[in-house]
RNA sequence: GCCGCUAUCGUCUAGGGGACUAGGACGCCGCCCUCUCACGGCGGAAACCGGGGUUCGAAUCCCCGUAGCGGUACCA
């Protein structure tokens, strides 16, 4: 089994590319087949070198690996220019001046079911013959049989007048090329598929499988954009994803295994994935399950390695005793700084808070929190606790009247890690100064 | 307009003629746990697009309609 994946440099890796990405991948480990990587990059007026850095820095992090390439389409130039002589010489194409505007013309004379055809003329751009009569049939290993009656399909320009190749004809001679057995891609590509199948024909050779993946659509059911919020694999990644969860989310977007498991790591999607399994229909991405997902990966991780990601993420060191106290509280790595980062920063500065639990009463415990702390010995988990809880007790008051205020004076704000491991991270020294503070005038 | 694809809870899906009182997951609601926020546990509401067939029997097969999406470029 030979596949490949084919983006085309004209943008940011989108999730629906990642996708295809990621099954393409699946299907090559799990058969121990190869995957090609190929750039398309036949379209020179939107391609960029910094667009193909972004895809292959994107697969990079996904940790998607191929096995032959990156091969730019372009650098197969002369391949393309032989290729298109062979079927000019043989009949199988013709060059044409024919414009946008004379095929519409064409199809106002003849009806718009019918395709347009020209005649051949010197010069130029190069059209592909297309029968009158008879019909294409993709046979997808996802969708079965879809039969397309030549009358319906125009002749594909297939090279620009200035010899240039297009998309359809480049992607036939490069998959012929290269040798691939199964073409997995977006839906959007079906009814391209034709004019490629056409190609192939002209050449004689042979068609490999196809198998087209249902799209990817945002929340609202339209086409995935930045209005959607994170859509690209680097937003994603700057959102505090980790790739183990993405690949399981996105694996989940159109495929399922046939016990509906919902965590699935990656060797067991290798070893699972199969395409007849692949779904027909649209999906739409949905971040609040890719937030739980994430969470669920998050807290599989052991502490060392969350402190080694976190520490990555936010730029910053010495961040393990605060991980480990707040690991239950987060589902991606960016929501840990605004959790746990007056730990290093100092309190937040929450009015709101402060006016709720700084109050006289609240006061008057944080006094007695003080006191308690300073005899607390050793400053740890368990003696921190029952000091507290002695608080507590000696106040009569509800816990939560006791340790908000002290939630404040450390956090400066209503939430934080459990109150107890937070006094004992900070350390006796800075609890104190910060109660201090919070109960200086 | 034309060509094509698709159609199960709000979302991702299981289901491939009787096992369906349609299952799971996210989200939502309630309860429990609880120092906040979470995590976790328990429970609940929530779907077969519509209409015709085929069949003893249809979420499952066929047709029509409707809707969504894709293509219709000298873009990919």
């Amino acid at each position: 089994m030979r596949v490949r994946f084919a983006p085309s440099p004209t943008g940011a890796l989108h999730i629906g590319g990642a996708r295809t990405a990621l099954y393409n991948w699946l299907l090559a480990r799990h058969a121990g087949g190869t995957l090609v990587l190929r750039i398309e990059d036949t379209d020179r007026e939107r391609s960029t070198p910094e667009n193909v850095e972004q895809i292959l820095d994107a697969l990079r992090w996904l940790d998607l690996d191929y096995d032959e390439g990156p091969i730019s389409q372009v650098s197969r130039t002369e391949r393309h220019q032989e290729i298109l002589e062979q079927l000019l010489a043989g009949g199988h194409a013709y060059r044409s001046s024919a414009t946008a505007d004379d095929v519409r013309a064409f199809k106002d004379e003849h009806g718009a079911e019918r395709g347009f055809r020209g005649d051949a003329e010197e010069s130029g751009a190069v059209r592909l013959r297309v029968p009158d009569d008879g019909a294409t049939v993709v046979h997808d290993v996802i969708r079965g049989e879809t039969t397309f009656r030549h009358t319906h399909l125009d002749d594909p320009v297939i090279a620009r007048a200035d010899g240039s190749v297009l998309y359809n004809f480049a992607v036939a001679v490069d998959d012929l090329d290269a040798g691939i057995t199964h073409v997995v891609r977006g839906e959007d590509h079906l009814s391209n598929t034709p004019k490629q199948l056409l190609v192939l024909e002209a050449l004689g050779a042979q068609q490999p499988i196809y198998a087209h993946l249902p799209l990817l659509h945002g929340p609202d059911g339209k086409k995935l954009s930045k209005r959607h919020g994170a859509a690209s694999v680097q937003e994603l990644r700057e959102a505090g994803y980790l790739p183990e969860a993405l690949r399981n989310y996105l694996a989940l977007l159109g495929w399922g295994s046939d016990d509906d498991q919902t965590i699935i790591s990656t060797d067991e999607l290798v070893e699972r994935f199969s395409l007849e399994r692949v779904s027909r229909n649209p999906a739409r991405f949905d971040e609040q399950k890719l937030r739980w997902l994430n969470g669920r990966y998050l807290r599989e991780l052991g502490v060392d390695d969350l402190t080694a990601r976190l520490e990555q993420y936010t730029g910053r060191s010495g961040l393990r005793a605060a991980v480990e106290i707040s690991r239950e509280k987060v589902q991606t790595l960016a929501d840990f700084w605004p959790l746990a980062g007056f730990i290093f920063d100092g309190p937040a500065d929450d009015p709101a808070a402060r006016e709720k639990w700084l109050t006289p009463d609240g006061m008057t415990a944080l006094q007695a929190v003080r006191s308690a702390l300073e005899e607390v010995d050793p400053f740890e988990l368990g003696p921190v606790q029952e000091a507290l809880e002695g608080v507590v007790r000696d106040l009569g008051a509800k816990p939560k009247q006791v340790f908000q205020p002290v939630r404040v004076a450390l956090a400066g704000r209503a939430v934080s890690p459990g109150i107890f491991e937070t006094l004992v991270v900070l350390g006796r020294e800075e609890s104190l100064a910060r109660i201090d503070r919070a109960l200086a005038p």
